[in-house]
RNA sequence: CGAGAGGACCGGGCGGUCGCUCCCGGAGCGCGAGCUCCGGGGGAGGAAAGUCCGGGCUCCGCGGGUCAGGGUGGUUGCUAACGGCAACCGGUCGCAAGGCCCGGGAAAGUGCCACAGAAAACAAACCGCCUCCUCCGGGAGGUAAGGGUGAAACGGUGCGGUAAGAGCGCACCGCGCCCCCGGUGACGGGGGUGGCACGGCAAACCCCACCUGGAGAAAGACCAAAUAGGGGGGCGGGCGACGACCCGCGCCUCUCGUCCCCGGGUAGGUCGUUGGAGGCCGGGCGCGAGCCCGGUCCCAGAGAAAUGGCCGCCCCCCCGCCCCUUCGGGGGCGGGGGACAGAAUCCGGCUUACAGGUCCUCUCGCGCC
RNA sequence: GCGGGCGUAGUUCAAUGGUAGAACGUCAGCCUUCCAAGCUGAACGCGUGGGUUCGAUUCCCAUCGCCCGCU
């Protein structure tokens, strides 16, 4: 049995209130391409928030080809992350042109990281 | 062959693989909304963009009138409509094909025209020119051809005429008015006449003609947790509002009284939401924009927002190395690049951005037959 | 997605269609033993491209950039 990369709607953050959830309640990390922002969401699995605003790209174009490939990354990546987390990664850097495998790179660290920091603070 | 003009169109192709979303069919799970799997099908643009116009649609209670405000500006058409398009007229640029033009009114009124200049719009006269007078300093009168200023100076050129001159007279051109002819019309052509009157600016106010209510899908309709206790309807009276006023009808936000009823609504969800002034093919009408008829097709519907990632081959462009060459170029290998740009209620236009490429028609020049 | 507004010196702002100004800042000189303050002087420009006009920062059109509001 191949491991599978299926990438269905309900594995994406989607309303209001669980975006708000993470900014208020979760740890970040950041790095060159993006910033991540994780929080425990009490599913099987983990689920992807995306954040790409005018600040990175004026063209929606561009913004799109930003949100595609922080997508892909997510995708490729899902069994290597920890599960049960919220992930919403901010397009937070001006005018980025990320690479896939570079952005698959850098998802793995900053969710590691950023998952790190929020059980340290748990524990405190 | 070279130079150029106008128009129509394409916007990388094929395959593999991992995914996303919607629709249809089937199977499984679940009380159910639904979820999962399998198969089939659809899935960005010519500008999806800017949001500059016009319309559909929805709400603002409906209809009518006057005004205010806003818009348009040659004519005739096309169109659901338009500030769009077509044909034509006029002006202007080009040898031409053709291009460009916010192209109504300045004898309804108001305003502005800096500096310079004598004078800037209604007539006047700085230097001049001419005649006469003179105490030789100049003065009176005639004149607007010449000078100079200016973006613009009171018709232009020539001849006659005169003291010097002047439409003072004549010819041609321009301009105004009248008549005739052609055209639906803008306007064009011809004839007569006037003796020049009417400087420019209306993308200055304005006048004229025509058009025009406001908001916008975050419009709007429905279902409906948690929380909070209020909310709704009928009848009667009063005040008042939707740019202003008026008329007719309708209605009640607000407030008072009274009677009756249990719903209202945030998060969230569903609808609106994709079948339409629709695409393609054929025929007919029209110079054309377009219109009519018949056949055929269903062709994106997301929602923190899908239409993507990776690989291979081909196509085009650029660079490097090597080989061949009839010096025009051809071939092989390697590397890099392939525009502008992403639907969000829909449609008709306009504008702006854009690598490269295809096709059609026409003009001018050269050569050959 | 929709609706508004604004672009002028380095900065904050003015200006009827007729030479673009003010304050602060910058630079130079004077003054002072030196610095500051003060005085004098200078440089610095209408976002971009067209059009109307004799003439445009101003009027018109297009374009670019920035800001604000609406769930």
């Amino acid at each position: 049995m191949t491991t599978r990369f299926r990438f269905p709607r309900a594995m994406r953050v989607v309303s209001t209130r669980d975006f708000r959830r993470v900014y208020r309640e979760g740890s970040r990390a950041r790095g060159s391409l993006m910033t991540v922002a994780v929080a425990p969401n009490g599913l099987p699995h983990s689920r992807l928030g995306l954040s790409v605003g005018r600040a990175v790209w004026k063209k929606a174009v561009r913004r799109n080809r930003v949100r595609r490939v922080f997508r892909e990354a997510f995708r490729l990546e899902q069994h290597e992350l920890p599960a049960g987390l919220d992930v919403v990664v901010i397009g937070s850097v001006p005018r980025v042109e990320p690479e896939l495998e570079a952005t698959r790179r850098e998802l793995r660290q900053l969710t590691a990281k950023a998952w790190r920091r929020y059980r340290e603070k748990a524990e405190r």
